[in-house]
DNA sequence: TATTTTGGTTACTATTAGGTAACTACAAAA
DNA sequence: TTTTGTAGTTACCTAATAGTAACCAAAATA
């Protein structure tokens, strides 16, 4: 899932790119904002994601000190994730690329927000 | 390629991210900064990128409106490729993926980069 | 008793991305 | 005459990623 060469690179930047940008990192990073959030809500918001890529998606954001996992000792379980520090640190960079995308982009037809 | 369910869809963000968010076209973009730049040299700066891919990221972000082709009618050939107005208004975005990166990453063994 | 709920995991398959090597054009230099 | 240089393209093959469907536990609910 994530290339060993971007990861073990001698290269702070290329490391980075290596641990954040893949296209489902951000839209998480994004959905889950400065909120708790549980593992079912963000399957049911994020269009298109499977429980699988979800599943391993938030396993490396919380292996990489992005996310807070808490699993409750319940039947049904619950599970709920937050940003930590470095995860709420990025989400500026995601407002940056907003601001970016907003003034370059070429207006397609709809503008609607996949999620809320 | 890129991924049509996130360049089509109705929410900015998303396409945004598809857009920009692979491990390459970061990479690219960052090599290129300010400056003019041939093919060649694109190839031998970047470690691990293979001339197949390269022409394909190349590609895509000229589609996108990031990058500017200039191709000389010459033989051998010369191309040369710079950074649009919009390709340039990311690198900002690169420089704060940096800051984020020095201040949360755990700091790994050696902090030479990559290229200059 | 059967069904629902939740947050996954597993096995299998399909799709996509990426790597490798060979090849192109043509001028200039050796 | 052969080699060199540039910026690719193409075909072929492998590796990585993603999708699908079935399955799990154990308590609560119908």
């Amino acid at each position: 899932m994530r290339d060993d060469r971007f990861c073990n690179s001698n290269c702070p930047f290329t490391r980075a790119i290596g641990t954040i940008s893949n296209k489902w990192k951000p839209i998480i990073i994004n959905v889950i904002g400065t909120r708790t959030i549980r593992f079912g809500q963000l399957d049911a918001i994020i269009p298109h994601i499977s429980r699988k890529v979800l599943t391993e998606q938030l396993k490396e954001l919380e292996e990489d000190g992005l996310l807070e996992r808490l699993a409750y000792k319940e039947l049904p379980p619950r599970v709920e994730y937050k940003l930590s520090e470095k995860g709420l640190a990025f989400l500026p960079i995601l407002e940056y690329i907003k601001e970016w995308n907003s003034k370059y982009e070429i207006v397609p037809i709809l503008e609607e927000p996949d999620y809320k």
